[in-house]
DNA sequence: ACGACGGTTCGGCGCGCACCGAAACGTCCC
DNA sequence: GGGACGTTTCGGTGCGCGCCGAACCGTCGT
């Protein structure tokens, strides 16, 4: 309250919400999109029930969660898409951390290989289907990557549930930034179909919390079909493989 | 430091940076881009300079902004342009405020019409001259908004250094997400030289801090040239109008 | 009806942070 | 060189936040 001129966007408020290290595990494991009861995130940020609940009003007041009572338990997820996109953005600040150590740069590779991000596939996987499909025509490459006729063919003839995404009330689809790509992933209604499809046909696998591990048949078919090949080998070096076989560059 | 499995991002320390109401201040005046003295950025947070200096510390040692001392004073400003944009993704999530009262509304109306994010044109104009400069041909249209051989001789034609930011060590270009009109505009080092060219122009001009006010020129040659005119009349209702006249959607 | 269980609210405790005043350091100006 | 000024460092103080234990409310099971 106070101060010069023109007063800016407040920091303060989502900056609090996240100082607190059990507040920030605790939107690290919703960061997947799913809503889990309140004992879950207190065992899982280390504090006991009372804490647990005055975080999580906390974290619900700066409007980054939302809960919903359902029997005695009470569901707490991220309040929406656009908070785990933010967060995703800010999660690129925070790499410079070493992240030696065996345990650590396994799981890291693993996340950075395939994720869910909210609700729909991020990681090497999300971005390279996401370039696979502008490049096939299924997408149209605007900052929203718009599903074209073309894609809506190809994405029912995977068993993407399309027309729920058409007709549900959020948007579509949109381009979601992603932290280890530093390269936009298909998000929206539509993204979080395709994510849902891939999970049902077995094509990928929820290993750790939000990390996904690619199964057999699905690395087939992104191998084949798109020329998709997220397990970049020993992931040593983390960033650098490219993930898409086919040229994605030059002229649209 | 514990919890269950995979350990994800830690929101923690960039929290922590922006919890305290002067660093929120301090960070928001450097949204533009500038470098400012320690003493004026105690002054605009309204705390004392011993208080200002370890807050800069904080804010330097978590990545947020670097100091460079230059004669006697020092000089502090955002560490890098991903900063600014993380920033602005997280500012989407704060809009909550009411922003009623006259001097409030008005100047958050002169932001989302033109300001600068942190080197580069933000806001309508921002948007527009992006999406115009996409179905110009000027730019191709993945995430990236690569340059292409005519937007590089375009973009000479209006006077932008197109060759100093090619040669440039940053990304050339990038697509920088609005918090205002929740769209992309250009950034990287091409976006830096056509913010330069534009100051250098008189097409624009600082009006408080980071936001810009459309010059008589400016406002001509963006609607004449483009068909963008980011002042859209009264400003009630805010994010309503549209940006560009000429249809943007549709096959790319 | 009762007890078990999950969640929230209420006091209270302790650490940590934000702020200031005083002093030290470095640079510019005369 | 001396003095002024901008900045940082150093102690020290006070408020606020994070945590817990205990108590209170609700739902589920029987």
């Amino acid at each position: 309250m106070d101060a010069s001129t023109g007063r800016d966007r407040d920091f303060t408020v989502v900056g609090r919400a996240l100082a607190a290290p059990a507040r920030s595990a605790m939107v690290g494991l919703l960061m997947d999109g799913t809503a889990r009861p309140a004992g879950e995130l207190a065992r899982a940020a280390g504090v006991g029930a009372p804490a647990a609940s005055e975080h999580l009003a906390v974290l619900a007041a700066a409007g980054l969660v939302t809960g919903r009572a359902r029997g005695r338990h009470r569901y707490y997820a991220l309040a929406g898409p656009e908070v785990a996109d933010a967060l995703e953005a800010l999660g690129a600040l925070a790499v410079p951390v070493p992240a030696v150590g065996f345990r650590r740069t396994r799981e890291a590779d693993r996340l950075a290989a395939a994720r869910f991000c909210y609700d729909h596939l991020a990681g090497r996987l999300g971005v390279g289907l996401a370039e696979a499909w502008v490049t096939a025509g299924w997408l149209a490459d605007p900052e929203d990557l718009a599903l074209t006729g073309a894609g809506a063919d190809g994405l029912r003839g995977l068993g993407v549930d399309v027309d729920g995404a058409v007709a549900a009330r959020r948007p579509t689809t949109r381009a979601c930034l992603d932290w280890t790509e530093r390269r936009v992933h298909l998000a929206g209604s539509l993204g979080a179909a395709v994510g849902a499809r891939f999970l049902a046909a077995g094509w990928v696998a929820r290993s750790s919390g939000r990390g996904l591990r690619l199964t057999a048949s699905g690395r087939d078919l992104v191998r084949d079909t798109w020329g998709v090949e997220p397990v970049g080998g020993t992931g040593i070096g983390g960033t650098g493989a490219p993930t898409v076989v086919s040229a994605a560059s030059g002229r649209a």
